[in-house]
This record gives structure tokens, sequence and C-alpha cells, in this order.
DNA sequence: AGTCTACCTATAGAATGTCAATAGGAAGTA
DNA sequence: TACTTCCTATTGACATTCTATAGGTAGACT
């Protein structure tokens, strides 16, 4: 549970929402408020960062969308993680994977 | 020992080339190599990255430079960590501290 | 001399996030 | 009804950062 929110590191914006639709449709706010969770606080999406890349997202085949209604009944658009979504889950998260392994392998080196 | 270099994840190359400077003054493609080295081959750091973030950096005052003669008797134009630097490679690794730790927090959530 | 290689530079381009402003509709209140 | 206030989404201008590519210089080798 960090304090400070920090400046998204560029490259993993896709892999959050990815992975904060990965149980569930949410809409808009809803995975923007889904990631601040499971980063413990850490990264803060504002809507200018996530909307671009949702329509970006769902261009590349990855979510679908449609128009539902809010928690407080209002307007929303409900995204879900379509079949190839969820391949890409896991090949950013296998990136990740790699890419978090060779940084800190950088970072103790002498 | 990962086989098949990936793409540098955008906002770490600074990091590294900082780290890669710790122990020492190293021309610009000996920068490269050893970037290669301590993450174990995963990154490999083109001429068209790596110059601009070395002007880049120059400017910010966290690195100097000097033209000297390489290990095979070429001009080289060596660069090294001024005091700034170093300071900003420790921040640099915090930053990326928290970042990976929030990252994998992510990851795991169910 | 001519060619090769190592090294640096310059410039433009593309991708990605940020910021700030905007808009529309539902809920709440009077 | 009218007013205000959230909630939600959109947009466009902008900054940063990495990539691509081509060129230029100087020493080494033959």
């Amino acid at each position: 549970m960090n304090s400070e929110p920090t400046t998204l590191l560029p490259g993993t914006l896709d892999l959050l929402i990815l992975k904060s639709l990965a149980t569930g449709e949410l809409h808009g706010l809803g995975i923007s408020r889904r990631i601040q969770q499971i980063t413990g606080g850490t990264f803060v999406v504002k809507p200018g960062s996530l909307f671009p890349a949702l329509h970006r997202m769902e261009e590349e085949g990855w979510t679908s969308s449609f128009w539902g209604d809010s928690e407080n009944n209002r307007r929303a658009k409900y995204y879900r993680l379509t079949k190839a979504g969820r391949k890409q889950l896991e090949v950013e998260s296998r990136r990740w994977g790699r890419i978090s392994w060779a940084i800190t392998q950088a970072l103790q080196a002498s």
C-alpha cells in the first residue's frame, strides 16, 4: 500500500488494463479503480490515458464493448476481454516477466 | 541468458545506462555492450536509441564526456557519471523497485 | 591509394501517455 | 420545475521517448 502514486511506466498500461478485465467486464472508470486497487494504490490511470488506450485495444481486437448502466444508473460503456485479449494478456505477462527479470538482474550487477 | 532480445521498455533506458556507467567510464558502444551483458542478453540498445539518450543525460548533468582512444585505437567519446548521475541512479533504482513491485502485485491478483 | 570497420551524429518519424477542457445525463435538493 | 453536482466518456494539443536510417570521420589493413 504505497502512499504516492507513481507515474505509469510506458508500455505497461495495456497489460494492466488486460489484467483488470480478466475477472469480468467493467466500465471505463471501473477499470481505473481496479487498476488502482490491484497495484496497491501505486498507479492511478486518469481518463485521458485510459480511454485512448481502450479504443486502441478495441481496434486491436483485444476487447469488445457495449453500452449499459453503471451501478449508479448512469450510462456507461462496458469492456470485456475477447479471446484474442486473453491471449494478449498471456503474451504481455510473459514479456513483463522477462523484462523485470532482466532489469533486476542488471541492477544487481557489480 | 535469454535468446531473443526484447524491445526496450520505454522509461528504463536511462536506468540501464546509468547502471552501466556505475563501474567506470565507457564509450558509446561499450555502454551498449555492457547493457547487453548485465541484462543477460535480454536488451540490445541500438545507436539510434543510445546516443540521443546520452545527449539528453549529459544535458541533465548526469554524465560528462571527453574524447579519447578506444581499445582499437580509434577515436571514441567516453562517458562517465557525475555526482548528480549517481544520485539519479539511486532515484531511478528506487522508482524501478516500486513499479516492479506494483505490477508483479497486479499480475498475482485474482 | 583504396577499402573496411568502429564509432558518432543528425534528422525525421512513430508510438504512447499526459493534461486540460468539454459534454451529456442521472441523481439529489429545494 | 429549476439548480447543482456527480459520474462517465470524449477529444485534441502536447511532451517524451524510442526507432530508423543515412551519413560522416578516422584509423587499420592490404
